[in-house]
DNA sequence: CGATGACATGACATCGATGTCATAACGGGT
DNA sequence: ACCCGTTATGACATCGATGTCATGTCATCG
């Protein structure tokens, strides 16, 4: 490789000369630095970031984990790709920002993250982002104190900066939404109760009940996807008892759009139409789903691109001035996608 | 950050023998090493790849260029997500060498290449890997010849090594497949003419034909999807010419899986059932779409993840041996996947 | 006309790890 | 007792870029 030696020597100055037309920090002959560029470019030189490095102190690098590369793999995720979508919205910012972004993948496997943050680590990066493919509590390997980490759809019992969905809010705008459509017997088919996002979600359905005066009626509400049991018979329990209800609910919430899909079929092969015999609404806009659906589906988005962006930016705050300590970025929400999945006796809002 | 000198100090040897231990490339006393290694603990040391550099010339990193993270953000891709899994390929096999992969994004502008190989070679990448979307000529910036770099799933006129899906070779594969399964009249819906696949596909499909002395029906192939325009009518009409013929075909090839899901919708609003009444095939086992049409979809596999391996590989091995030049990865082909969407008279095969 | 500052450039030390060479202690073979 | 090889360690130079400081050349100002 050429360095800035061999630069120097073709151009004939000193290699400071050529470390000032590089950087620009100092007035250079406009002569000089023709010759200067000249060298470099008949010499193919490309600076060496290894060098610069040492000196400065600044890597440029920012160190991103996700296994939103390897976990593609599984043809649907229950959530869709929600963490590539973060990894899109980090990746732009950082783009803009300059900052070089190194994307590492877990490759599956969780063992391999602290080997990942160590090579970071050595790497100099100057801030790290921890992405999860759903909302959830992570354990992460000790992180020195002066490389700054926020966390990307997950949260931890160490309290690093962390960027989440509002699963409350959410439910609570989508059911608030069906409510002003005039649905008023709502039922809800939860994810597993294993999830963060469960409990949350089922606390905003809740509330939004309770503010339009609705009580809670307990047959309404049941769990209709099971961790790890894929083809499970769980949902097909759950809608025939919904069916078989003396009064069956108008509008059937699921805890993402992927069980929407499910039910679509379940239905269907019930003669029960949607959204004329009852309505289907889901969550996360999983747009593949969402809008290849007959009908399309009214779902609510989960802001996965924007939960991206915002961590980015978050770390960059913290990188830059690190005195000011920003309050945690906090809680996203993603806007209601009304779709004809859902029938309206309020035609004016649609 | 501590430094090699700090563990040194703290330990009372000299930097040389910490990086004795570091690197365990000479005898270093027990008790030495043990004082060497708690005092790496205590100042939480972690060694500057930058410095190891400078002086070894060897990052260990790799440089992939690739749009798969910034382009999901289309729901449907006329090819699936093809690049994420093959980023997946390479990434499997670079977590297995012991090398660092280095992935930036093209972030939808191929304007960013230029700058992404630069930013690459100024962290002085071992080799580069380029990842298209789908098969195609690629055009990069200049390469300097001691970066030895692997194009995946697409070429360009320096004729830099790639790793190529055989697309011929598949097609061909596929309705021989069909012929075996009592097949004669083959209707082919094709891509775009622009793309290099669908002229390769043609020419398997063609040879297929001769192969089992079938005669070439120019009424049975038409384009059955239009570069940019999504919505466009050109598959509704060329389903109703098929239909129309006076030997309609009964077995009809999609360009790809994404055509054959509107296919389905197209055949099954005109009351036409599949595979009862026509069966239908795919390209590109993209499996969100095969497994979940009902019924599943036959169709042949992209190796998306295997050119990847094997891009990973091949790169691998013009960084160790430069000597050698290994000869061009070329063409791989994938399985077909035969499914409930194409009727057999030979069920012995199935 | 000499002092002053802006401009233009170079010599040299430095960042952190490691390769090279030197040194020292020790054990065994002759 | 002497030589030699092995083990264990340190001093010092080096990788490529850049910060610091010094130097030299102008034009300008009092």
């Amino acid at each position: 490789m050429t360095t800035i030696y061999d630069v120097a020597k073709e151009a004939g100055v000193s290699p400071k000369t050529v470390s000032r037309v590089l950087n620009g920090d100092a007035p250079v002959r406009k002569e000089t630095r023709d010759a200067i560029e000249t060298a470099m470019q008949k010499l193919g030189y490309v600076p060496s970031n290894a060098a610069r490095m040492m000196r400065s102190n600044k890597s440029g690098l920012i160190g991103l984990i996700t296994g939103a590369i390897s976990h593609g793999l599984e043809p649907i995720e229950p959530e869709g790709l929600p963490d590539l979508f973060i990894v899109q919205g980090i990746q732009q910012f950082m783009a803009e920002s300059g900052k070089t972004l190194m994307i590492a993948d877990t490759n599956n496997s969780s063992d391999r993250v602290p080997h990942l943050i160590r090579t970071f680590l050595q790497h100099r990066v100057e801030g790290l982002i921890y992405v999860a493919d759903h909302h959830k509590k992570v354990e992460l390997p000790a992180i020195p104190a002066d490389c700054p980490i926020v966390l990307a759809n997950c949260f931890d019992e160490e309290g690093h900066p962390c960027v989440l969905p509002d699963d409350r809010g959410g439910q609570k705008a989508l059911v608030a939404a069906l409510i002003r459509h005039g649905h008023r017997r709502i039922s809800y088919l939860t994810l597993d109760n294993a999830l963060v996002a469960t409990g949350l979600r089922a606390q905003g359905y809740r509330e939004a009940l309770e503010d339009a005066g609705i009580a809670y009626a307990d047959e309404l509400v049941m769990m209709g996807y099971e961790e790890g049991k894929k083809d499970s018979q769980l949902l097909v329990r759950a809608v025939e008892k919904l069916l078989g209800l003396e009064e069956p609910p108008s509008v059937i919430c699921c805890g993402n759009d992927e069980m929407a899909l499910r039910l679509y079929g379940i239905l269907r092969s019930r003669g029960v139409r949607v959204p004329e015999d009852i309505s289907v609404a889901g969550y996360d806009n999983y747009r593949v789903i969402a809008e290849t659906l007959f009908p399309p589906l009214t779902t609510i988005e989960l802001p996965y691109f924007k939960l991206g962006q915002v961590a980015a930016e978050h770390l960059f705050k913290l990188i830059s001035n690190e005195m000011e300590v920003p309050e945690n970025p906090g809680l996203l929400k993603g806007p209601v996608c009304w779709r004809d999945s859902v029938i309206s006796s309020n035609p004016a809002l649609v």
